[in-house]
DNA sequence: AGCACTGTTCAATTTTGTTTGAACAAACGC
DNA sequence: GCGTTTGTTCAAACAAAATTGAACAGTGCT
């Protein structure tokens, strides 16, 4: 089974499909799935707010995909619902500033792993303080240190890295 | 086929295997294999430089693995050679200054994509100007600008993301 | 209550990306 | 030259992650 030549009328067009493509492409950097760019894509270049269902239609992907990319557009900040009126459907629309889209990202995706990350190396720390050998026990708490290092930077740029994107 | 219960001296001691998953996740969030981390973990935790066999059977990975990991880390500048003296064989070390690492990843990562973006956005920008709808032309090219805006916020912050990181 | 519509969940499937291992190349010593 | 050691390459096997689609839940309407 496929496309009809011309016949379907949700097909995207030449534009819209380049968009799409930028967007698979950008968030595949960041690490997220493809299903997440198409959706972030097509409302970014639409010019109303689109239903779930719209989405599922023009892009060709399951209502659980679309489902699903929502979800998670929705946590991070980079979609917004917008009442449909009398409808009983939600409409989404795109967040389009950075800083929103960057602020989502790091508390999302990035603190986390910070956190859990400062959790380890306490525990690291701890396995350090057991080794019997002096001079191994030195160098390991220097290396432990180094990471904590790493973490407290971490910590400290993330803050000038949303100054820097929110204006 | 299994490990013998205490016979094979390569075996990694528990601090050794919690540092190598720490470096596993980590590199996890940046998008890297697994062998990566294992790899840059083992290398972090050891108090001499390494050789390609010693991670083998250290690590129970393939050669191609570690070969493979090994090219990607050098071209992070994640690691370094080492002359073996007399051997033949080269040792690696790992680099531990978060500057080098950051700057690397950076340098190979990131800056690649931002490059191919500048691109893409262009090819946008003249797709959109065969529009002939007016006020969808209109609206197309505020988005391309906002595009444009966000390549622009990431070029400028990454030269001071490595400045912040590398002291 | 029954039906239609909107959206969610999750096990099965498909896709993507990683790892393996065997073949190969290069460098050295005999 | 021939065997040995060290490391690379890449197609095939495998593992991990995303996607599908069918079952389900909730809501509103008649």
């Amino acid at each position: 089974m496929h496309d009809l030549p011309s016949g379907d009328p949700y097909e995207l067009d030449p534009l819209e499909r380049q968009v799409v493509a930028f967007f698979v492409d950008g968030v595949r950097v960041l690490g997220l799935p493809r299903s997440i760019g198409e959706i972030y894509g097509l409302l970014f270049i639409s010019q109303t707010p689109l239903s779930l269902d719209d989405l599922v239609r023009r892009l060709h992907i399951s209502k659980g995909s679309a489902s699903q990319g929502l979800r998670m557009l929705k946590s991070l900040g980079a979609v917004g619902e917008v009442e449909g009126g009398a409808e009983r459907r939600t409409y989404y629309q795109p967040a389009i500033e950075l800083k929103r889209l960057a602020g989502g990202f790091i508390r999302e995706q990035i603190r986390p792993h910070l956190e859990s990350g400062k959790t380890k190396i306490s525990r690291l720390a701890e396995t350090t303080r057991d080794i019997d050998d002096p001079t191994r026990r030195k160098f390991l708490k220097e290396r432990v240190e180094r990471l904590e290092t790493w973490l407290r930077s971490g910590g400290k740029v993330l803050p000038v890295l949303q100054k820097l994107l929110g204006q």
